[in-house]
DNA sequence: CTTGCTGCAAAAGTTTTGCACACGT
DNA sequence: ACGTGTGCAAAACTTTTGCAGCAAG
């Protein structure tokens, strides 16, 4: 059951491992940079889901960037999120997670060391962890397949002190 | 860009790391008994799902059981197919593997070592190999979070020779 | 016979796309 | 002005579900 489905309500609580922050407005500038080379425009929609995304502190996907922009009085549409993401993607400012096969989910891709994910089949809380250790595997792996390594995803799959303590408390009421 | 999506034609190339073919009659019976416990029914379609499941080299999709079931004698539907995945991910007859968000991936989750997957970005060439010495590392992240640890996904993306061999060949074709 | 199962078609959820109009450069 | 971008709504795709008839135990 690799099923993290049912999140509760469009937020994953998570523990990031990242360093600087004072990264974050350079970002806008590299986007900027990116689109111009590519002859696309940095409209003031690109500028605000690039905003949004700069702001997010762990792994996020493009649902909870349309709700949030569905308030702001920049309105964006789905359409455009979607889009733009995929620009930020080629523009390597963040990068796909991958979390569970329904949705996309998406991490800065700059200013934090490779990490990967250990995530709570029950309560969805997802925690980062440095991985540094797992791109030496990545390379012998890539040497014996004579493959170029391009990046790696690792997953943990568990449950969490608060879902066994939640367990814990349902079997008390049932039986 | 973490997209395996235009995948050729329903088939991923895999070379695999199962070792006995021998345990795959037996499964029949662990269905069997799995389905019996649950007071669930063994019916023809899904001894047809099993079968085809069974015969699985490598990573599979829904997508693919449904075209060979639909070639087969027996027809089975789109929605019996997916029903079954999941009796069959119960009974821990086969197991989610993440290779992209776009779909689910799944694989036989018994006869084998734990292995992690080469994935080429180019050809979608799916490669096994063994991750043994990553449950030390999952262990390990999981008593520093108090998680139990449950299972574990490792992906590598790169270049296949292959498909760097193409994209030579492509780029004297344009030059 | 009773209960669960199947196929169909429709629904649901995520992502993509066509089009008319609007906006950066 | 030109070429891109945007929003909207519809389409595409994967997966789920409701229902009426069917089959396993």
């Amino acid at each position: 059951m690799t099923d993290a489905r049912e999140r509760p309500a469009g937020t994953y609580p998570v523990t990031a491992v990242s360093e600087d922050d004072g990264l974050i407005q350079p970002m806008c500038a590299i986007f900027r940079r990116f689109l111009k080379r590519q002859g696309l425009k940095f409209t003031t929609e690109r500028a605000f889901i690039l905003d949004a995304v700069l702001s997010k502190q762990g792994v996020f996907e493009a649902d909870e960037l349309l709700a949030e922009m569905k308030d702001a009085e920049h309105r964006v549409s789905k359409a455009t999120i979607y889009r733009t993401l995929k620009h930020l993607l080629e523009a390597k400012i963040i990068k796909e997670v991958l979390i569970d096969s329904s949705r996309a989910h998406y991490q800065l891709a700059f200013g934090r060391k490779a990490t990967g994910h250990l995530v709570c089949m029950e309560t969805n809380q997802i925690i980062e962890f440095p991985t540094e250790e797992l791109n030496a595997l990545m390379e012998r792996v890539c040497k014996e397949h004579g493959y170029d390594p391009l990046s790696h995803r690792f997953v943990i799959y568990g449950s969490s002190p608060a879902a066994k303590a939640t367990e814990q408390a349902e079997v008390g009421d049932e039986g």
